[in-house]
DNA sequence: CTATAAAATTGACCATGGTCACTTTTAGAC
DNA sequence: GTCTAAAAGTGACCATGGTCAATTTTATAG
């Protein structure tokens, strides 16, 4: 008749928590097992399945979390003052978002939650930097061009960001860096 | 001694391409199986995985050639005149990226090639589709912002167009269409 | 304290992509 | 024709994510 969740459940998520990302900080993303999630966290492997629908929920969790850390940390700084400037302070979710192949693929797979009901951690963090980009166009210290709405000009930001790390990726584009392919894309959509 | 390649290798790879062809008409491509691809093909498993790196390489192919039929055929088609007019030109190939969740992750996840000696059916794709946007931009019947580089137009055509693909999948932005995503960016970028 | 039903856990088992040592076929050299 | 080395093909086997009927644990009613 208990309807609450047991004390154990936190206990046993946070044991597969702790075991994932310790793996992980090791051997990084792709090369979690869940196998081995499982054996160090003291586990079956059905318990891990019974707290994560799949392996990917357990990586949209996780992503999502530094993802947002470093969102938050970014929503702390300055506005900036020019695309220049912006690209800057994008620089550390850059950097996470294009650590690994595996790791910008899971984030753009999770970017758009399946239902409304159910918006996973990774799909939070496009609405946060949906708030981030309004929040900067929508500041005077960051002059743009004002015949656009701050809708579409934040959403324009988001776009180019992913299509400069997507190039990442492309042997055929990887003499510049991301921050290098961004910048003239943000100074041509905001001016 | 022979380096050539046998005709029964030509033979078994289009064995192996219609009978992935047949059952994907069928059930989709997310549904395909390896296994009965062999299976109707008539060859053994290790087979297909000598003629194709993994699943995903055949995916790559089957994919990558319809895409590149479609924009064929959109080249083939005159320059559009406004960004209203791009949308209707792109539709078929929206159509079709986004007809299967599946079908639009390997199409992201291969429009990079890995190494340039290595430029997979769906990667050279992009190549096609940023050379018709450049044929585009750069015709005097579409008008465009003069003060940005045609190469930065076209790669920013296709950043939208990802982006409103993207959002397709996502429950906070199904309302509306790709189509009508997309015509506001254009818009805004083009002008 | 005991009964009991829901919650949580278990691990044998399954599905499917992918590998590789071995066999068969093929194209020339003689 | 026959010999031979490379190319092509085979299928038993492996790796790994995921399932589910059965079991154990827990909370609470009485």
């Amino acid at each position: 008749m208990a309807k609450t969740v047991q004390a154990r459940t936190l206990k046993t998520r946070a044991k597969l928590l702790s075991a994932a990302k310790d793996l992980i900080e090791h051997s990084g993303y792709e090369a979690l097992r869940v196998e081995e999630v499982v054996l160090k966290a003291g586990v079956a492997k059905g318990t891990f399945f019974s707290h994560f629908k799949d392996k990917e929920a357990l990586m949209d969790q996780l992503i999502g979390a530094r993802l947002s850390e470093i969102l938050t940390e970014i929503e702390a700084g300055p506005v900036p003052r020019s695309a220049s400037d912006m690209v800057a302070a994008l620089t550390p979710f850059i950097a996470f978002a294009t650590s690994e192949r595996y790791v910008f693929d899971i984030m753009l797979r999770y970017s758009g939650a399946a239902a409304i009901s159910e918006i996973g951690p990774i799909a939070q963090t496009f609405l946060q930097h949906y708030e981030l980009f309004l929040k900067w166009v929508t500041d005077p210290a960051l002059p743009t061009r004002d015949t656009i709405a701050p809708e579409l000009m934040a959403e324009g930001i988001s776009a180019f960001m992913i299509q400069a790390m997507s190039l990442n990726f492309c042997a055929l584009h990887s003499s510049a860096s991301v921050e290098e392919r961004l910048e003239p894309y943000l100074e041509a959509w905001l001016n």
